[in-house]
DNA sequence: TGGAATTACTGAACACTGTTCAGTATATTT
DNA sequence: AAATATACTGAACAGTGTTCAGTAATTCCA
């Protein structure tokens, strides 16, 4: 039946669109403005068109989540991928703090905001943000196969490395670093050495 | 003069009425269903009202959150009291991330929600959160005094140990760590291994 | 091909949000 | 007692997410 093959490829264009839309506007003009009637406006539908593709707004920040962690992903594929595992580990947390430092509205659907962990609660489960785990998970082992970590479970490792890496990236796009007084330009020298100092400390 | 010090005084107790309510509503049920006019219903009066005590919602959220870093402060006080500088800095990681499991509301105001920092940011300095962090780096420097720690610098030693406690905080009260796949009870313990486990890595 | 059935979309409406402000009621001063 | 100053109200404005009766276009079937 190549009607309804059509009328399914067509749904998904429209999806597309609207998370296509989603995206920029985040990156564009900030997760604040971005409202389902500025969506709507923008593809130059009615915002009730958006709740055909999309059954509330938490579902469709899922989908626009999903896209950002596959720009994530993509990053470390270019960023992070030293044959060296130790390196790879610290192309990773310099490739995800960067990555969050650089598209903070990203960011935040990715880690911060509650919205999209909505859908995954009534799904089950959460997989978008598995590949960029993965990608963190398989090079954490591989650097413990061969002894360069000083830890002993791979899971600790994981939750430690992320952990620090989010704590930099969150207080530092909201603000609460400021009670450190620095420059802004000293701010991020300091994040960087701290970066760098933990990946020492965590070296076999 | 007798009265404009009465009416100074009545305009405090309105305000201390005002954010008393704010925090009372932010634990019992929670920052999002917290609005002025919920507020304003509470303390009975209209929500012009609270705007005769606060230029608008943020700088209400300001005085909330000094609130909140006066109870975080407290709780300190309370749980980090050991005279072995070593331990007091054990005891504040992990009276630090309990508070901040236990009151995921007050954790937001104080480190993730960007409205209270938007008055910071207009007054030109934020200073909710000076004593708490005071009480962190006081620690931190009595700790590298008796060359307790692996730092050179106290100000990386602040940034990755309030950045690793922030991390794990954040990430599990925003459901983060479902990627991980583990059960609550287990994930709780794996947190408090990783709290472990870092504070070994940083000892001397 | 023409009429019926299905599908896609609209935009007004609902209940909510933060915020403002003319109007009123109370308290103070003269 | 009258004039002034203060405290408060609540309707109104522009925005939000969401729903749904109504309309327009498309597809199906006789």
């Amino acid at each position: 039946m190549g009607i309804s093959d059509r009328k399914e490829r067509e749904k998904q264009e429209m999806k597309r669109l609207i998370i296509d839309a989603a995206l920029r506007m985040f990156v564009e003009d900030g997760y604040e403005k971005t409202s389902i009637r500025n969506i709507a406006d923008k593809i130059e539908y009615s915002p009730g068109t958006i709740y055909l593709y999309y059954k509330d707004k938490d579902e469709l920040l899922y989908a626009v989540q999903k896209e950002a962690f596959s720009k994530m992903l993509e990053t470390f594929q270019a960023e992070a991928t030293s044959r060296s595992p130790w390196k790879r580990l610290e192309q990773i947390a310099y490739s995800y703090v960067n990555f969050g430092i650089n598209h903070p509205d990203l960011y935040d659907l990715m880690f911060i905001i509650r919205a999209p962990m909505n859908t995954a609660e009534k799904k089950g489960d959460w997989e978008n943000g598995d590949d960029c785990f993965k990608y963190l998970t398989d090079t954490i082992g591989d650097c413990m196969e061969k002894g360069l970590l000083r830890y002993t479970d791979p899971r600790v490792a994981a939750l430690s490395i992320w952990s620090m890496g989010h704590g930099l990236v969150s207080l530092q796009v909201r603000c609460r670093f400021k009670v450190m007084q620095l420059a802004d330009e000293q701010m991020s020298q300091m994040i960087n050495l701290t970066i760098r100092e933990f990946l020492r400390t965590i070296k076999a």
